[in-house]
DNA sequence: AGATATATACCAACCAGTTGGTATATTATC
DNA sequence: GATAATATACCAACTGGTTGGTATATATCT
C-alpha cells in the first residue's frame, strides 16, 4: 500500500538508544542525542515512537531480543549436565565483561533504577526483561537440584534471580569505581557460591571461559 | 562575624536531596524539586551549593555520614567473634529493608549509575562512599579468615565489596519488580554464601534480626 | 555598619513534542 | 505499463514549557 515499513530505521533508533542510555542514563539522554547517534531526524523519531517513554519501553524489549539471541545462540547449553550448563552460563557472563562500561553493562538495570517510581510502564518492561532472562536458568537449576536431591531453604527461581542481582550489583561497583574487575570479582564470588550449594567445589571452568584478558584475580 | 552559618539549612537541603534523588533519580531531579522538599528557595540553594553537581557530591558525603553513623551506632559490633559480627551486619542489612523503596535503597548506588560516564566528581564521591563503607567490614572479615586459617582465592577486601554488590543488586531487583522481598532474598543468599565460606552453616541469626515483618521466606 | 542568609524575579539555553511539508514506495485504474 | 491516488517515511523549523543558574532585594545576626 505504501512505502514499506523500514525496520532498519526503527532498529537504528533502538540500537542508538541502547548505547546512549547505557552511557548517560535514561533521563539525561535527550531525543536529539538518540537521533544524532542514529543519524536520523527528530521527525523520524516521533514517527516511529509516540514519546520518549514509548522508546524506553520498546528499547527494553529490543534489549531482551538482542541479549536473548546472544544467550540462546551461545554454546554453554551443550553441556550434558545441568549444573555444568549453569556454571558455564556464569563463566560466559564473566567473559562478557570486556571493552568499555557502556558496552557491557545492562540497559534495563540502569533504566529500572531511574524509572521505577516515575514510570510504571518502563519499570514493568525492565522487570520483564530481567525476570524473563532469569527464567531461562530455572530449568537447569531445578534439574541440578533434583539430581542431587537438594531441598534447602531456597528455590531454583530465587537462585536464578540471585545470579542477576550479583551481576547487576557488580556492574554498579564497576561503574562507581571505574574498574571492570569489580564486576568480574562479583561473578567469581557468585560461582563459588553456586559450587558450594551443589558441593561442586572442584569443577573447572570451561575452556572458553578461562581467565579473562583483564587479568582479574580469582 | 555575622549571622551564624546555619548548618540546619544546608542539612535540610541535603536531606531533601537524599529523598528526592532516591525516588526520581539524579538527572530527573530538579533543583526546584529539592528546594520544595526542603521548604526553601532557589536563592538559598545556590547560596549553599555552587551547582546541582556540587550538591550531588555533597549529598554523597552526607549519605556517608548519615549511614556511617547508623552502622557505627548499631550494636552488631558487640559480638565477641568477628564472624558473628560480620553475620550480624548482614542480618542488619536485611532488617533495614523496610518501608518504601526510596526509603531503604541506596543514594550513591543510584547516582553512580547515572553519573559514572558524565561526571567524574559525582562518580568518585559515590565510590568513596561505597568503598569506605565496605572497608569497615574488612577487619572483621580478615580476623575471621585468620582465626580459621583460611587462605582461599579471595581476599577480605573482595568479600567486603561483594556484600555491597549483592545488596546493590538486590535493590535493583526490588525496584524493577516493585517487590522488596527480592532484595531480602538476595541478602539471604549472601548470608548462606558467607556461612559456607567460613563453614558456619549452623549459626543462628541474632534475635534482633529474626525474620522480618515482610514474611520473606528464607 | 557589615557580613551572612534567604527570598523574589528573571534569563538564556534546552528539551519533548508539533507542524507543515517533501520524497518514495505500493496499489488501482486505464 | 503509464499514471493517478494513497499511504508511509522522513525531515527542518518551530513552540511552549522547563531548567540550571543569576541578579538583586530584604532580613537577620554580631
Amino acid at each position: 500500500m505504501a512505502r514499506p515499513a523500514n525496520p532498519q530505521t526503527r532498529t537504528r533508533l533502538l540500537d542508538a538508544a541502547l548505547g546512549v542510555i547505557r552511557a548517560k542514563g535514561y533521563a539525561a539522554t535527550t531525543v536529539d542525542d538518540i537521533c544524532q547517534a542514529a543519524g536520523l531526524s527528530k521527525g523520524s523519531f516521533f514517527h516511529h515512537f509516540a514519546s520518549k517513554d514509548d522508546l524506553a519501553v520498546a528499547s527494553a524489549g529490543h534489549w531482551s531480543e538482542v541479549t536473548g539471541a546472544l544467550f540462546a545462540g551461545s554454546d554453554y547449553h551443550r553441556h550434558e549436565d545441568p549444573l555444568d550448563r549453569l556454571l558455564a552460563y556464569v563463566d560466559l557472563r564473566r567473559q562478557l565483561i570486556r571493552g568499555t562500561l557502556p558496552e557491557f553493562t545492562c540497559l534495563v538495570g540502569t533504566m529500572a533504577q531511574e524509572a521505577y517510581e516515575t514510570s510504571p510502564d518502563i519499570r514493568d518492561a525492565c522487570w520483564a526483561s530481567i525476570h524473563g532472562h532469569a527464567e531461562t536458568l530455572v530449568p537447569d537449576i531445578q534439574a541440578a537440584m533434583d539430581a542431587q536431591g537438594i531441598d534447602a531453604g531456597w528455590t531454583a527461581e530465587s537462585l536464578a534471580l540471585h545470579t542477576q542481582a550479583v551481576i547487576q550489583g557488580g556492574f554498579i561497583l564497576a561503574k562507581a569505581s571505574g574498574d571492570a574487575r569489580h564486576a568480574v570479582e562479583a561473578i567469581d564470588h557468585l560461582r563459588r557460591y553456586i559450587e558450594s550449594l551443589f558441593h561442586a567445589e572442584g569443577r573447572p571452568e570451561s575452556a572458553s571461559a578461562s581467565r579473562s584478558i583483564m587479568g582479574a584475580s580469582a
